[in-house]
DNA sequence: CGGCATCCAAGGTGATACTG
DNA sequence: CAGTATCACCTTGGATGCCG
């Protein structure tokens, strides 16, 4: 017997609950791809913690990986079409946290000062 | 200083993150008040998480408790006007872990035999 | 009914060093 | 650049028992 959950919100939790995970999911929603450039994005996660929390993301088959097999080495992540559906959760909480953020006067320490906090189509990032 | 957030995200998950809280919020949502009641709603927390977390939402004010100081003791919980504000997470959340659990087919096993979270007082749920 | 205190085990987490 | 490995800590959380 796997597991029980008594309540959607649970399962939901179970599988996008942590500190970082949503975090991970919304960056990556955004549109920001590289290892590194998720690295950046979040100076507060240890890189242990980082490969770890993509590495169950792409268990859980919300996130796929891909090897470009270069040298240097690099290395993209994408949502899948699973993890694309976490878009409402990843949004809602985004804009609740910016609300939060105002209403108790706490400042966001963006890593990155110019683009790419939200980019509408395609993905300029990579490639 | 206190903390530093790259994200809004990383604050909202800080806030509301972990394994019981966004449950807990998502029943009061839902009209469920008496800490009782909660505790039948969610039989995988132990007294003591749920104490804990409550006083947590409590300090960060997205939860009101309530003592009606009679006897036999009653205490009831209820939202903020803050803790109202994240109602779009956590019908995110409740949503998207519905369609999860159709998805990977994954049952949930409610503690109540009739309607999700109605509240004994008639409260209309709102659906 | 609602709640608190204590003990104790598990594992989440950071620092550091190393690799292809 | 993108990881992997190891160590040691320290929080998280379950179980139990008692109280107004």
């Amino acid at each position: 017997m796997p597991k029980q959950y008594h309540c959607p919100v649970e399962l939901a939790v179970d599988i996008i609950g942590g500190a970082w995970r949503p975090v991970i999911l919304a960056h990556l929603k955004e549109g920001v791809h590289r290892y590194g450039e998720l690295r950046r994005r979040m100076p507060g996660i240890s890189e242990k913690m980082l490969i770890q929390r993509l590495r169950e993301l792409e268990a859980e088959g919300l996130v796929a990986r891909h090897d470009h097999k270069t040298v240097p080495p690099r290395v993209d992540y994408h949502l899948t079409d699973e993890g694309a559906s976490l878009a409402p959760v990843l949004q809602a909480l985004y804009d609740w946290g910016v609300g939060r953020a105002e209403r108790t006067k706490t400042t966001i320490d963006w890593p990155v000062t110019d683009r790419r906090t939200a980019p509408k189509e395609g993905t300029p990032v990579a490639e």
